[in-house]
DNA sequence: TAGCCATCTACGTGTTTCGCGTAGATGAAA
DNA sequence: TTTCATCTACGCGAAACACGTAGATGGCTA
């Protein structure tokens, strides 16, 4: 067995070096590279390729859920492996349709952070018994009261509408994300005009709520 | 009456036995957990369900707000008595925007913690004295100096200025806004204007987050 | 009472953004 | 090869924004 190559992303210097030594008397795992930011990691994407990127939900500026939706679009065979404080519905929903390969609580154990990481690397799927958990009460839920889940059409947005999104939500002006992208300012236009269509929204105002709710920014 | 049922939430052991020493000889309350951290909290709350939760407000990793904004969001029927160390006008305003019951200093008497458990269980409010105290100096303060506010500048914020910000960051177009209003869409721009300054805020984006932070609109 | 001040109202001017439509270049898929 | 999605860009009129000015009103106080 080829020793699994993975890739750590999280803020936090201590949480980053936490999971280093849980991982790292385990002989077939490899850390190939550590980012504290999802700038970092793309950067670092160029040069390294990982199995598997253990993935942190909250990072600054661009969240886990994004990287996790660049990664399914642009890279669908790194596997993708949450870690979160958070087990709440909303958070979980998003990973999942961002397409996550597992999800897991941060104050998860040794065993089950390698175990997750088999299951993962070898193209199965791990969700920790609270994650399952709430999953399940969802749809009973959603059974029982007739509701629909939550839906959105992040993923109909390409690559560059997702970039323009991003910009717009962080406040930035048509003329400064122009000015950031190398392209005119009409073009910038364009592409918010397919963004407000695609998803259904009609003013800025309702797009920074949809991005809040999709954990494209934080508050 | 029933017995009322606990949780305590404190990383400090000691805390803990403090607290159920406290309440430990009253024959109405029924203490039916303990967590360390908000993780084992709402872990408990899976096989619990407690009436009232007493919570410290400073936790490992997920702060007790933050665990009371969860609360409020999820399970609205259980109250939460928040425990604190500090009575900083911080910590005393976050937490009241977290949708907590109560808030006493963890230098209380048996009596009065009695007292608050009873009155949160019974669906009212209680704020220990020096809490109180606190909240009014603020307000004092505010119509004194009138925009020295410590959290943030709403209270700067006239009647009228709330009202055009309410519109505003439920999407509404200024046209629309004037219309509503009976008043011209420069006077919309106007209040506009005059809302970002005071809060120190420089786009509608911004306007949104700020918003959703000081709970003026949900999500 | 007179003066001060906050508030609500409104406009001027120039820049930026929005809504709606059109359209060329490119590369991938059928 | 044709078709389609994507990225790029512009025209035009309406709306919104930034920055400034300013009249009317009503409450407070020296």
């Amino acid at each position: 067995m080829n020793r699994i190559k993975i890739i750590l992303v999280d803020d936090h210097q201590i949480v980053r070096d936490g999971i280093k030594a849980l991982l790292s008397d385990t002989s077939y795992i490899n850390i190939i590279g550590e980012a504290k930011s999802a700038y970092e990691f793309f950067d670092l994407l160029k040069i390294e390729t990982p199995d598997v990127v253990l993935l942190d939900i909250s990072l600054p500026k661009m969240s886990g859920i994004e990287v996790s939706k660049i990664l399914s679009a642009e890279f669908p065979e790194i596997k993708k492996l949450m870690l979160s404080m958070y087990v709440s519905e909303d958070f979980i929903f998003n990973a999942l349709k961002s397409g996550i390969d597992g999800y897991l609580p941060k104050n998860t154990t040794q065993e089950e952070l390698l175990f997750a990481i088999k299951e993962v690397y070898e193209g199965r799927e791990y969700f920790n018994k609270s994650i399952s958990d709430t999953i399940l009460k969802s749809y009973v839920k959603n059974a029982k009261y007739g509701n629909t889940v939550s839906d959105n059409n992040l993923g109909s947005l390409t690559k560059r509408e997702h970039e323009i999104l991003f910009y717009v939500v962080e406040g930035l002006s048509n003329p400064k994300i122009a000015e950031i992208l190398s392209i005119s300012v009409r073009t910038v236009e364009t592409h918010k005009t397919s963004i407000l269509r695609k998803l259904d929204l009609h003013s800025i105002v309702d797009l920074v709520k949809f991005a809040i709710k999709n954990n494209i920014i934080e508050l």
